[in-house]
DNA sequence: ACTTACGTAACAATAAAAGTTGCATAAGTC
DNA sequence: GACTTATGCAACTTTTATTGTTACGTAAGT
């Protein structure tokens, strides 16, 4: 089954908007991360609603953090993503009427919310102020070198590119 | 995102076979799980092959357990399954060339990796024994009543059915 | 005015999963 | 030995979810 990678996603865009600090556009964003400018929107768009991003228009306009990295955890980006299915698996059915099926959704039930739990406990210990220190210290172990697959100022990127 | 629901389907049919004891044709079984027998054949051969499950053709056969429930957990059938994805989540790129996404994919994958081992961890300690055994336990709980959506006796089925 | 940028709806393309058909093969029945 | 029942398997179609795209509207700055 395929994953859903918009947590990642999304992560790798607020941590480079965080290193930018002025606002970043959804074109430039779309360009990092391979897509659409209109997939950035709308996905941001959900972030915005939770007062993690704020958005302006015009010259000069774009996306930007309105909160501190170490105010916002994995878990209240994972709540401004509407909170998408955790587990790749489910049952067949939520009210069987075959007991059989009863007995087996109440072990699979169990196993599932545990490691459900789990990993909502997880990402309400990591803020992205940790991801970025985490960030910062493998640019020292690179020697500042900062070779990456695309730059940090996208506008660089725009005159490369085609 | 849509969830994986074999293994849950898988459990139910099982045990219906187990509490069955005769072979079950993959017609029996697709009309349970209301699906189409080649789903079914198609799922099961997965199985047959890790030898949890005999097939047998012509009059009389069918599909049966060729193990013992105790000696099949539910991390075997997992794995018959082809270990599917557990997480609906992942990383966008699993060798990025940015330092943020790797910084990002880092926490990420501690946080998953973790999930992933606690839920194959209870797979290992669930039996097809113990499922069966609940499952008795319900029917005793209610009045041995068997009042299904589906008999345990899918000839009876087919005979009211369409 | 003109350019830049987001906002949004509607539509198209892709991809994954499930369902379906058709025919071959094997096993038991008469 | 012809017939019926069943699996085995490949090819194809349908369905559904996601992602990408186009088009046009609105707001902000130049």
């Amino acid at each position: 089954m395929k994953r859903d990678s918009r947590l990642s996603g999304v992560l790798h865009v607020l941590l480079h908007m965080a290193e930018v600090g002025t606002p970043m556009t959804s074109d430039a964003l779309a360009k990092m991360m391979k897509t659409n400018p209109v997939v950035i929107r709308r996905v941001l768009a959900g972030l915005r609603e939770h007062q993690l991003v704020c958005s302006e228009k015009g010259h000069g306009g774009g996306w930007k953090l309105c909160r501190e990295l170490d105010t916002i955890t994995l878990h209240d980006i994972y709540q401004a993503l509407d909170e998408p299915t955790l587990l790749a698996m489910g049952n067949r059915t939520e009210s069987p009427g075959c007991l059989v099926e009863e007995a087996v959704n109440n072990a699979l039930n169990n196993a599932f919310a545990e490691a459900e739990a789990l990993l909502l406990a997880r990402f309400r210990t990591v803020t992205l102020a940790q991801l970025s220190a985490d960030f910062h210290q493998r640019m020292q172990a690179r020697g500042f070198s900062g070779t990456h697959e695309h730059s940090l100022f996208p506008a660089d990127d725009a005159a490369d590119a085609e």
